[in-house]
DNA sequence: ATAGCAATTTAGCCTTGACTAACTTTAAAA
DNA sequence: TTTTAAAGTTAGTCAAGGCTAAATTGCTAT
């Protein structure tokens, strides 16, 4: 019963597959939320216009996500007020923002260079497992 | 003129995330030619079914794939007959198998657990740019 | 008070990437 | 050689996440 993926690959590669389109699912609300409380942190409220500018996409794209965000409890909002998050939002966001500094900070402590990491950081967030961001988070403390 | 994002963090995220959705419009087609590739390389020939399979997805999907990827010059196929990878279908599914490798190793040397490591390194590979990827391998490779 | 500008919303369009159901072709068995 | 099962294709649907253009609302300065 070895199921070392080293020795035996999985043949199962269908599982890995659909827990990447899983993760790609939820990478725009993480990214939303993540924002929304950076916004209320710095400058008091989210207002679509910031996301807007910060994300480099139409006032028309924000509506739209933030419907959806809205739609599945995340955050709550009126037609032409800010955006706030739901209890909901804000675990995600505060989750989401751990997750992101860990990462951004791992890549950095292994001589990856600030900025590029700054990017890399955005994208390898939403893949990391539990299991590896305690990695990463051991391997920044110093073993 | 400091840049650095540490003291001086970037204003200019919407620089970040462009970068980040154009990734995310590549890592289909990166996945595709690489499993093609192996495919061919496994089993002589990359049918449907077998990529349908592979990727826990139906074979209608396949096919709509396999024809954005001939479309964009990664495939050659005719009806009811196998895929083949054209010289630049080849050439990125060899930076691609290369880069996931390097990924897949990088994760397992730091201590996580090669299972938890073959899920996550299949979502990382596409956000790694090459500079991190250098310092991936580097560190592999033992200094 | 209101005019005008900035912010927001709405409507309509597009591509990607997924699905089901129905049809066609190929290839293997009988 | 015919039948049949597997493989592949086609048609139609859907949601996410982008866009532009046009309409609406709210705020501010006159
Ligand atoms: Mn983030
Ligand atoms: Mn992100
Ligand atoms: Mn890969
Ligand atoms: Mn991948």
């Amino acid at each position: 019963m070895g199921e070392d993926s080293a020795l035996n690959p999985r043949h199962n590669k269908a599982e890995v597959f659909a827990r990447l389109r899983d993760a790609h699912a939820r990478e725009v609300t993480e990214d939303y939320v993540e924002m929304i409380g950076d916004l209320i942190a710095e400058e008091g409220e989210a207002r679509s216009v910031a996301l807007a500018e910060r994300f480099g996409v139409t006032a028309a794209t924000v509506n739209n996500t933030i419907k959806r965000l809205e739609r599945d409890g995340f955050v709550t909002s009126r037609p032409y007020r800010a955006i706030f998050l739901t209890e909901k939002g804000e675990a995600l966001a505060k989750k989401c923002r751990e997750r992101h500094q860990i990462v951004y900070n791992f890549l950095v402590s292994i001589g990856v260079d600030p900025e590029v990491a700054e990017f890399d950081a955005e994208g390898i967030e939403h893949h990391v497992s539990e299991e590896t961001l305690r990695v990463f988070a051991r391997s920044v403390s110093g073993l």
